[in-house]
DNA sequence: CATTATTGTATCAATTTGCTACAATAAAAC
DNA sequence: GTTTTATTGTAGCAAATTGATACAATAATG
């Protein structure tokens, strides 16, 4: 039950930093590997048959039930010392394996690291075989994470910080059709910073990559927003 | 004299696209493999006993003849089928050996791309053993390369295109002391386009991370411009 | 000492962003 | 119904940034 070796690449793994937004705060998926206590972003090897970022993307699949993920790699880590055979061993022992110590496993990885950028509500968390949860927490509240993932989770927040205006964003984190306030939430969360709120939207607008839907009539005692969407053929030609 | 085995992490290996700049054009670094008709970046294997970023670190320093030296990782290739074996078993046969087909070089490899900007006049280019020279291109005019290192140098490409002004540029690209030409050439041939003279001088000068120094006298038959340095401190406060 | 090419700045126009104000609601309170 | 309340959408002007032009200050040259 162990991964055997032959059918993946050795010393090279990939971790994911899923992505959700509440409305409120953005939160990564963190597993709970059983019995013992050890906290980990999700992830995975390499089988030798599959590309790396196929890996990747079957690994965010499994873990959301997501079928068309956006994955973006952010960055490789391969300090010397990042890796810890002693959580593998605790690991393997609270499934009820004893590992042996020349196990591959327990060898240095150098790992690849993605983001997903992902709509909350849509996902459907389910742990690996090897863990009994995988939960969602907020970024400013994480559990201790084995090894150097929090390390990798600070990484991800830099990568997604500066992409977003580049790459087009808060569009995977939102739900197909969105209010502009919502839009702006996710970019204040993102950048950790307070946006003006009527710049934000001319500037939004003035882009020239959102569609103006309906009406959102929420049953709140003032005017209702409109709704949007992002123009997907418009937002790629930046 | 082939690589043994248990020195060094199997199916990963790191990639560096070394930039200079003539004041002219942006030139690489590009060996070639004796006697094979193969061109490659400089790359190399990781040792079980060193950080990733060293491994890297070493081999550009070999290579150029450089001690400080400014890497930065840009992306990680994984593709299925992005190794070759047949070319790596064309460098042996160029130098002599025969590689037997279970050589854990001619598995599949995972490589890490690492860009450094240097001085193109302090460098002193240095073939490894494997190859018998290695030479400036200009990234315009490359040889074609093996495997899949050209969708590297493009994407190293991008990245340095993505960094200036972000992570303060231009400085590693140029001696010490340059002139505000010199500068927005670099800037210009990075991202391929003319800037405007004055706006780029008002610009740089505005962020107050540039020194001035004595002036320029070249015996051109016109002012002589200033020399200006980068003033470190102020620069990574940003 | 006039000529030539280039550098460093000043100046003003054009554009973008910051800030304030205000009309247009959607529902609740009266 | 009418008034009240909270928000949204956008206009309008000020402030800051960038674009474009002009011009004085040189460093040789002849």
């Amino acid at each position: 039950m162990l991964p055997s070796e032959n059918k993946y690449l050795t010393n090279v793994s990939f971790d994911t930093v899923i992505f959700g937004f509440t409305g409120e705060e953005l939160k990564i998926l963190i597993l709970e590997y059983q019995n013992s206590g050890l906290f980990a972003l999700p992830g995975g090897y390499i089988r030798r048959d599959e590309n790396l970022l196929d890996a990747a993307k079957k690994g965010v699949m499994k873990r959301t039930g997501l079928k068309k993920i956006q994955l973006e790699q952010f960055h490789t880590f391969g300090k010397l010392n990042r890796s810890d055979p002693e959580s593998s061993k605790t690991i393997a022992k609270g499934l009820g394996y004893e590992m042996p110590n020349d196990h591959w496993v327990l060898d240095r990885f150098v790992t690849i690291g993605y983001y997903a950028l992902i709509d909350y509500n849509q996902v459907r968390p389910t742990p690996n075989k090897f863990s009994d949860s995988i939960n969602w927490y907020s970024i400013n509240n994480l559990p201790p994470l084995m090894m150097d993932h929090e390390e990798i989770v600070q990484k991800a927040l830099e990568a997604i910080r500066n992409d977003l205006g580049t790459k087009l964003f808060g569009t995977n984190l939102l739900p197909e059709k969105f209010t502009m306030k919502e839009l702006r939430k996710v970019y204040e969360t993102i950048l950790n910073k307070k946006l003006r709120r009527t710049t934000f939207q001319r500037k939004m607008l003035s882009m020239d990559i959102l569609t103006r839907h309906e009406k959102l009539y929420t049953g709140a005692a003032n005017k209702a927003p409109y709704l949007y969407s992002f123009n997907k053929k418009k937002a790629n030609k930046t």
